[in-house]
DNA sequence: AGTACAAACGGAGACTATCTCCTTATGGGC
DNA sequence: GCCCATAAGGAGATAGTCTCCGTTTGTACT
């Protein structure tokens, strides 16, 4: 046994691997330029390989931009590990929801697939939400002991408002002052009470 | 000059106003069974006519939506005069959000056409979501003299957020009580300030 | 009633996208 | 160098949008 993989197992091919991340490279560019609803052959053909290869390493379009979330889900992560050192607890919990807005928006058209895989679990995106659905929950916890957050808002409600709001600012990008305004709507709220 | 119509005009065809009809009564039923992104040529085959006849009705499924809008639009300006009524602005201002809401959420999917609309002054549903966001305007600004709403709130801000919230509402049903929290939280915020 | 004709209909089909299946090619292990 | 499992490639089935054009039909006029 040379190699690292298990018994009676072969070593993967190695224009597997080039495949894979020449088609993620090559989707990366596309979607950044058509959003994530261009065409998926369209993308085979920029790589360069049938479209029969690229539904083989990734059966449809949502466990593609799974993978092609995977370096930017790392990046949240890190950026969760440098906001657990913010001591106040309430501008934590906004740093992360602008994380997360961030992170929501990495593609034009992502919150929707995003919301999608919120309510069935089958889905690959799924974890990923749910992992930081969590997150969310523990910085509001946070918040809230201190009493910065108000203590009937769930992480769920929070998770949802941020994808709702990284959507609709896809469509208000006319307006510079939308992306701040719905931030601060999110925050305070429109009532004065 | 029997006719009310204008000089030189040959009146309408009869079949034309019928077909009209059934395409929109049948159109209704079938966004209300598939959501909004159900085929249309699967509708034209439903009302028993040609895709050549719908699609020279409705040249596209934004227009046939904007037909079908037109009902629940004279609905919600008829809510708007009873709103209007309310001596409380604020309680006028929360009514309106709510009525706005259930108007977006008409049919399953809703939301995005009208985001779309929002930023194309061409469609025919841009018209529409135009006066909405003036009549939230109308009633923002009462609160907002009446200390009921915050001054640095716009009403084009809180009609995009309405669109959201109904938007993410598409995908919560699984939690009964997210309408509720998402439009507490659009009133008051996460934040306790 | 019959005729003329503009208006409207119907549907074949061009185009685009998704995704599958099967043949061909190729890299890994011996 | 040979075997063959693994992967690639691409034709094509399926489905949806939308157009073009030959055919039909309702209306007006006689």
């Amino acid at each position: 046994m040379a190699e690292t993989t298990a018994a009676n197992e072969r070593r993967p091919r190695s224009d597997k691997q080039r495949n894979r991340t020449h088609i993620l490279q090559t989707a990366e560019r596309y979607f950044a330029e058509h959003g994530i609803t261009g065409s998926l052959d369209a993308i085979a053909k920029r790589a360069g390989i049938g479209p029969g290869t690229l539904y083989r390493h990734f059966p449809n379009r949502e466990s593609l931009l799974a993978a092609l979330l995977q370096a930017r889900n790392d990046e949240l992560v890190s950026q969760r590990e440098a906001i657990r050192q913010e001591p106040d607890t309430t501008a934590a919990l906004a740093r992360w929801l602008d994380a997360l807005s961030q992170w929501a928006t990495a593609f034009d058209g992502l919150p929707e697939p995003l919301r999608a895989a919120f309510s069935e679990d089958t889905s690959p995106l799924a974890l990923t939400c749910q992992g930081f659905i969590t997150t969310t929950d523990e910085f509001l916890h946070a918040a809230q002991r201190d009493g910065g957050a108000r203590p009937d808002v769930r992480g769920r409600d929070l998770f949802l408002a941020v994808l709702a709001m990284s959507w609709v600012r896809g469509a208000a990008v006319a307006d510079e002052s939308s992306p701040t305004a719905l931030s601060n709507l999110m925050r305070t709220g429109w009532a004065t009470t």
